[in-house]
DNA sequence: CTGAAAGCGCTTACAG
DNA sequence: CTGAAAGCGCTTACAG
């Protein structure tokens, strides 16, 4: 009864045998080994009635492996998040791997500081919702692309697909959700679709930006940029996006929105609010927008409701399948939205 | 310019010092071993020069020291876990600490394996929300805090403490809360009214139920165990909790509950959606439950707004107090709920 | 105050 | 097929 801990050495020590043998039994190579298999059980067996498992750091240290994998996301957001994290957390389960989770607060520095934090603990893979900059506002942190194309780390990029980015992706139909959801505003009679967006450089708004003017055009409704809002920060207080909804509404009737694309769930809710503030009582205009909260009321909604669960479940089952050394060419899933009416009054 | 990766060896060689001396100043202890503060610059400086870091294995691997924290949730569920890891995110971010997240999938015997993996992969510290049995069935799992007690891991409890618990904690008023939305009910006149619950051994949960029967013995009313329904599975499906509420609503008119108390946000929207349909049209006799989600309509309604951002927050300040070396008795901080009324029709 | 050396616990060629 | 040995990259007494 040693008070020492157990190590690969003692437990060879004891059983008579070499350490190498206990190494290769633990790591399954017995067979390849050639290790007499009688020899391999009682190591096998002892090990389990000392309830040993190899030191984890001294593995990493030789291995580099670590069963870790990094989680990026922009923003601890309610949602978005927790309903990824549901899809990953089970094909992780499966695989008995570690989520390391970090968010970056929607700041292209701190993300590239959680990354390097990350890989120096040592990942061996990463899923990143990347966050993006503000158009005009490039960070001066390290491309995303190159801070990992040095380590050589399977990724997966979700939701967001930074130019030139080669790898494996998913996301959503962006384009065809907003392109479908602007279509049904117009055929219930909507002339003057105002949108609401981000002024962001995120490939997934400049997708559903551009599905809805497609969908206009296709209408043979002329796109007009004045019926367009790009917000130029995230402004918590909303009070540019206030402003420029004021504007709009202080137009003559015939130059007013008659109905509404947002392009974020979040946004909707806001500008939602504040719509019903300035505009006052009866019924708002009818309403497009990415998200599905069942939290409006008293006019036409349409909702696109977004894969998110499954946005997380394919993406980690695809970064299983490259660190089980699936080569390839790069795939990228793209996950079909459900457009969905919630609340008509029409 | 050798192709080899920098070490602390190769960075010393090239500078002519020792490896300790490398290895002191990198870990900031260059005046405590009196080197030299031009020797401790110039290794600074390579330091710097070259973007090296100590390898974080072989660090790990003698200090025992990883800079991550366990965080253990029953279920990556949507509202809470999400507003736990904002309040916990913030904190984390000024420590630079890691996130380790794991979900127990409300399963004890999984609680266990998580936490052991954890534990196997170096942790400093652990904050747990832990996931409690159904009374009656009790899990075959090792009891949790026996778990972390042999490794000697500071841990801070979250939610619901496991009995016998000695340490550090954050919980939120239960009882209080509970009571106080209870008796606002009996002040709105309401005289039966029944309670909708888990029975989960979970103090949390007890505690709502205690300030229920507390608030209802004040006002001079007996509680009745028979407007009590106690769940005994999660049963997803709802054909527990609509059996039972059938059977309530099936009372004489005054046998029937004229209120209601609930003791978790989602139990609650499923007893209202089932209350809506089970009982027609016309409105629904008033509700006070744990949550705040805006969905409800048409009642009167009384939340119990959860302080689960401050309760992330104060669980991992109390967590990183320990880790510096914070002594001291066990804290067990009480958060303040807040109750509101939501919807009034009376 | 320094530097050579042992040690953390494992992996893996390599010579037998 | 085995076992002694070097190596992973760092930390930290310990003798000078």
């Amino acid at each position: 009864m040693s008070v020492r801990k157990t190590t690969m050495k003692s437990l060879a020590e004891d059983l008579g045998v070499s350490r190498s043998a206990v190494s290769f039994v633990l790591n399954g190579e017995a067979a390849k080994r050639r290790i007499p298999p009688e020899t391999a059980q009682r190591i096998l067996a002892r090990a389990k009635e000392l309830n040993f498992r190899p030191d984890f750091f001294a593995q990493a240290l030789n291995t580099r492996k670590t069963g870790a994998v990094g989680l990026v996301f922009p923003d601890v957001h309610e949602a978005f998040m927790s309903e990824m994290l549901r899809g990953i957390d089970q094909v992780f389960a499966r695989n008995d791997a570690v989520m390391m989770l970090s968010s970056s607060r929607l700041d292209r520095n701190q993300e590239a500081r959680n990354l390097e934090t990350l890989i120096h603990r040592g990942i061996d893979g990463l899923i990143i919702v990347p966050c993006a900059d503000f158009r005009g506002h490039p960070s001066t942190a390290i491309p995303l692309t190159q801070q990992f194309e040095a380590v050589n780390l399977p990724v997966v990029m979700v939701d967001r697909i930074p130019d030139g980015w080669q790898g494996d992706s998913v996301v959503q139909d962006d384009f065809a959700a907003a392109r479908q959801v602007v279509s049904r505003l117009v055929a219930k009679g909507c002339r003057r679709v105002a949108c609401v967006t981000f002024d962001l450089c995120a490939s997934s708004l400049d997708s559903r930006v551009a599905g809805y003017v497609t969908a206009l055009s296709e209408a043979g409704l002329e796109p007009d940029q004045r019926l367009v809002i790009r917000l130029h920060r995230v402004d918590s207080g909303s009070s540019d996006l206030e402003l420029a909804l004021r504007s709009l509404l202080a137009q003559p009737t015939d130059r007013r929105p008659d109905g509404w694309f947002i392009t974020t769930a979040g946004l909707a809710l806001r500008t939602r609010e504040l719509l019903q503030i300035l505009s006052g009582p009866g019924p708002l205009p009818a309403m497009a927008r990415f998200g599905s909260d069942s939290r409006y009321q008293g006019s036409l909604m349409y909702g696109v409701a977004q894969p998110h669960q499954l946005m997380g479940q394919r993406a980690a089952e695809l970064l299983f399948q490259r660190l089980e050394g699936g080569a390839g060419p790069a795939e990228n899933l793209v996950l079909l939205s459900h457009v969905q009416t919630e609340v008509s009054f029409a």
